[in-house]
DNA sequence: CTGTTAGCGCATTCAA
DNA sequence: TTGAATGCGCTAACAG
């Protein structure tokens, strides 16, 4: 049977209350009550009960993430990996948990949110990806629930994380430009998903800054898709010279199509990605990348949600930018210097 | 402020008790009032407090998940993904939710045991890289605390899936040497891990079976060092013909070598890895591997654990194995067919 | 400094 | 079929 304070304080001739100061640490406790109460708990192996205490104290210690993925695709999504690891990471310090939950569509999306907080299994809660307008945002306001938003919640009175991605789409191009490359494209993915399109627009301005001609292509996301459009744009009309290119991931396959149509890199094609992951190791001399700084966005995330639920308001300032910055390697620097055209 | 059962109860002018028979669905409750409290609750929007019912129905529906790694490593790491993946995926249907944890040292973790288990934060835990007498696995037995190995507990008694690494090995090694390859070198990570000692042991039946010699290069794990270790066997005498690599960032490393090494993948080189990852997609051709399907693992792991946690008693066979299956692609197998030497 | 008491919100036993 | 009463294990206000 489980030991319990009440067990403690029997053997030690004490009251539960005392056995309850001396775990919270009191000092008001006599230092002779307070040994044996320790000892005794020593001996029994005693652990306080965090379901007691949650009911008492209102408040569980965990924080909660859910994310919305089609079935099964969490596993290669390195979005999923770094916000997770960002996450339990910044949370093994704290006296904080994380507790993960995993949706494939809208309906059930609602109901685990309803069972996560409304339940109060979670003291808050790390949203990512919001849509426009999104439901959960308004629900989560109206309760006073504390939430922090990685991402853009077009309201400045949510507490929320961001990268710049305009300037990231900016700062990538410049990069490109400053390397000699003219005949940029930016291979977006899908229309319509913020980050792609806020980077589109920093590449545009850039270009245009430049007196350059954009031009973009959009397509799926994943290694192939990507390798596909770029072998299309390589057989086309007009070869590109450089390509600035949504992920990493996506910059490999362009990494691959460049490879498999003999096209040397950097010195006949410069290809720049975004996310400075691992995978810009893995590319012969490596994928030069925008850093987006996802890991610290998460730790600030991670700290902003803390402090909204232990001071009970939002910190200001609501709204927070994480600056990005660029990881120059081989597929846009050749060894030989900068690239002359 | 909080609405609670209390609250319905005296707005729908009964009892508390009869409210919580509706949330339970219980029959035995007049139609009438039963429709009465439902409206209410809807109206009122409540939800039960599952801290409350945790501590009444002495269970959280929470499993637990501790992950040992050193700072800021876990991001990059594929079994890290693919294990919290498979569990959310598979808890996804079930009323159980993933407290993650994570800790980087020994001490830290046995702390966070008891945080977790002791406590009483989850109802069950997911054990992962058990070394050799694991204090923890001792202490949750005497304790009956629910808990599941993913690996091996060297202990028929305690519940686990594995895999079979030492048929891994075989099986990886049987297929280079079906498609002709001889001088086959395994490399393996550092000595002292169970898994790739067991590949290891696979590797060097089927070479002996076969009449050949076997050869085991130790690195570290990582692209890195697989890359500079496959270039010294490259750059030694006796260079490999084939080389059947721990796991596919490893067997990547190796790819990589090849190239810089200008060594023809696969006529000049086999190559062979293990997990069968998003990584086998990202050489040229494609990287053969041997898949231990670790999704599948996990989903039984959990299902077993939830088996425990809802029968109290750990349930026969207690020891399960995964089977493995290899999945061919360019590195081991020319499009001009079998090899020949 | 210490003990008594009162809940936290819920499920459940026991009476009615 | 329903309600009153009890307790899960803990913290904290209050009284002594």
């Amino acid at each position: 049977m489980r030991v319990t304070q009440a067990d403690i304080a029997k053997i030690a001739n004490v009251s539960q209350a005392t056995v309850s100061r001396v775990l919270a640490g009191d000092d008001h406790v006599e230092p002779i009550l307070r040994d044996r109460v320790l000892r005794i708990m020593r001996e029994k192996n005693y652990r306080p009960d965090v379901r007691a205490r949650s009911l008492r104290l209102q408040q569980t210690n965990l924080i909660g993430l859910v994310l919305k993925r089609p079935r099964g695709a969490l596993v290669d999504d390195p979005f999923f990996a770094a916000l997770t690891s960002g996450i339990v990471d910044a949370l093994a310090a704290k006296p904080y948990h994380l507790c993960l939950d995993y949706v494939t569509d809208q309906a059930s999306q609602e109901h685990v949110y309803d069972e996560m907080l409304r339940s109060r299994r979670v003291d808050g809660l790390i949203l990512v990806e919001p849509t426009a307008r999104d439901e959960r945002v308004e629900l989560l306001q109206r309760d006073k629930f504390p939430f922090v938003i990685i991402g853009n919640p077009h309201n400045d009175e949510i507490a929320s994380i961001d990268n710049d991605n305009v300037v990231a789409g900016r700062i990538g191009t410049e990069h490109l430009i400053s390397r000699g490359y003219r005949k940029i494209v930016f291979l977006a993915g899908p229309e319509g998903f913020v980050f792609s399109d806020d980077r589109v627009d920093g590449y545009v301005q850039a270009m245009v800054d430049a007196g350059l001609q954009p031009r973009v292509v959009h397509c799926a996301f994943g290694l192939e898709a990507a390798r596909d459009a770029s072998l299309a744009l390589f057989d086309g009309p007009d070869c590109p010279d450089a390509m600035l290119v949504l992920d990493d991931f996506m910059a490999y396959g362009t990494y691959m199509a460049a490879r498999s149509r003999y096209m040397e890199v950097p010195d006949e094609l410069g290809i720049v990605g975004f996310n400075d992951s691992l995978l810009c190791r893995m590319a012969e001399g490596g994928l030069t990348s925008v850093s987006l700084n996802l890991d610290l966005m998460v730790r600030r995330a991670v700290a902003k949600l803390l402090d909204i639920i232990e001071s009970g308001q939002v910190t200001t300032p609501a709204r927070e930018i994480v600056p990005c910055a660029i990881s120059v390697r081989g597929s846009s620097s050749s060894a030989r210097g900068v690239v002359q055209k």
